[in-house]
DNA sequence: GTTTTAGCACGTCAGAGGAC
DNA sequence: GTCCTCTGACGTGCTAAAAC
């Protein structure tokens, strides 16, 4: 990319504004300020300028001079200024039907389903454990069970495998199999309630065992009960804890593809642009034309 | 070769808005 | 009213190019 773009637009968005205002009054650390210098930075992104005043830009502008004016903005106008604009998807799609040379965002099957973008879908789990690793296991109603490891990626850390008893659960041994995309030894998972044990085995392509355990869990392996069935402080704050991963998870995905659809976009306003600068260009030569000619008829 | 600068991608938080 | 999704804002780390 062109090193030319890099120009500071001297545009400080409202909640900045309003945010040092806010330190201003307190006691802004070094910190602070160092971070802020960054994000002065961040805020003028050239990607991000060249997104078109769709909304409350207007309302922006007016609190920056009333910011500036007064020196304080209530809550409620604060608010007001940051009141959310449509969706990339919904203005795409609504530019698209103005212009049928705009593509559409397609919506996707996943989010339709609930499930976050990038992860495979799947049914709506019913039971979710976690693992002394760190590891969670969700269990579907289609008896999928998915792995998801938040050390790593949420779509690499997604394993999805296919339960061969799914749907009626029957004593004795269930073999799980499932495609692991990076085996790296063994794992044991222990699931509660259904007095089931899944256990990994070493190779290239790794055997999950469901069965009737015949031991107790093993040391390290943590346990987390399904919902309804919480009592300690301990299992709440767990469960509050795994509660949290997920939401992290679906949220880090979602902003992973909120990004995604900002850039396809911009992308299609800037073809769009030049789209109606070539119909303009047209259109002016046009009207030349037209004028010469009315011209020298008057002549 | 080191430092600075700019761009980018990412994770997270907060809040609006829709679905139920 | 609650839950979930989406998106702006923020902070951080990485990388490449420019400046020294």
């Amino acid at each position: 990319m062109s090193k030319c773009v890099k120009k500071y637009h001297g545009k400080i968005t409202v909640r900045q504004m309003t945010m040092e205002m806010v330190e201003s009054q307190q006691d802004g650390s070094a910190a602070e300020s160092a971070a802020e210098s960054d994000a002065v930075r961040m805020q003028n992104l050239p990607g991000q300028s060249q997104i078109p005043p769709i909304a409350q830009v207007a309302p922006a502008a007016d609190a920056d001079e009333s910011a500036e004016s007064e020196g304080v903005i209530d809550s409620q106008k604060r608010r007001e200024i940051l009141s959310r604009r449509p969706s990339y998807r919904k203005i795409l799609n609504e530019l698209s039907s103005d212009a049928p040379g705009v593509p559409k965002i397609e919506e996707e099957k996943s989010e339709e389903e609930g499930a976050p973008s990038g992860i495979p879908a799947m049914g709506v789990p019913t039971s979710l454990y976690q693992t002394s690793t760190g590891q969670y296991i969700a269990i579907a109603q289609g008896g999928a069970i998915q792995i998801s490891n938040p050390a790593s990626d949420g779509v690499q850390g997604l394993q999805t495998l296919t339960m061969t008893n799914s749907g009626a659960p029957q004593p004795g041994a269930t073999i799980v199999q499932y495609a692991a995309q990076t085996p790296d030894g063994t794992q044991q998972f222990f699931v509660p309630g259904s007095q089931v044990v899944v256990q990994a085995a070493t190779g290239d392509m790794p055997a999950y065992q469901i069965r009737t355990p015949t031991t107790a869990l093993p040391q390290g392996v943590v346990m987390a009960a399904s919902p309804g069935t919480l009592h300690s402080p301990q299992q709440l704050a767990e469960e509050a804890t795994r509660k949290r991963e997920l939401r992290l998870m679906k949220n880090r995905e979602a902003a992973k593809e909120c990004r995604r659809r900002k850039k396809e976009y911009i992308k299609c306003l800037e073809s769009r642009v030049a789209v109606l600068e070539v119909q303009n260009k047209k259109l002016i030569e046009e009207l030349e034309t037209l004028k010469d000619i009315c011209s020298s008829k008057t002549d």
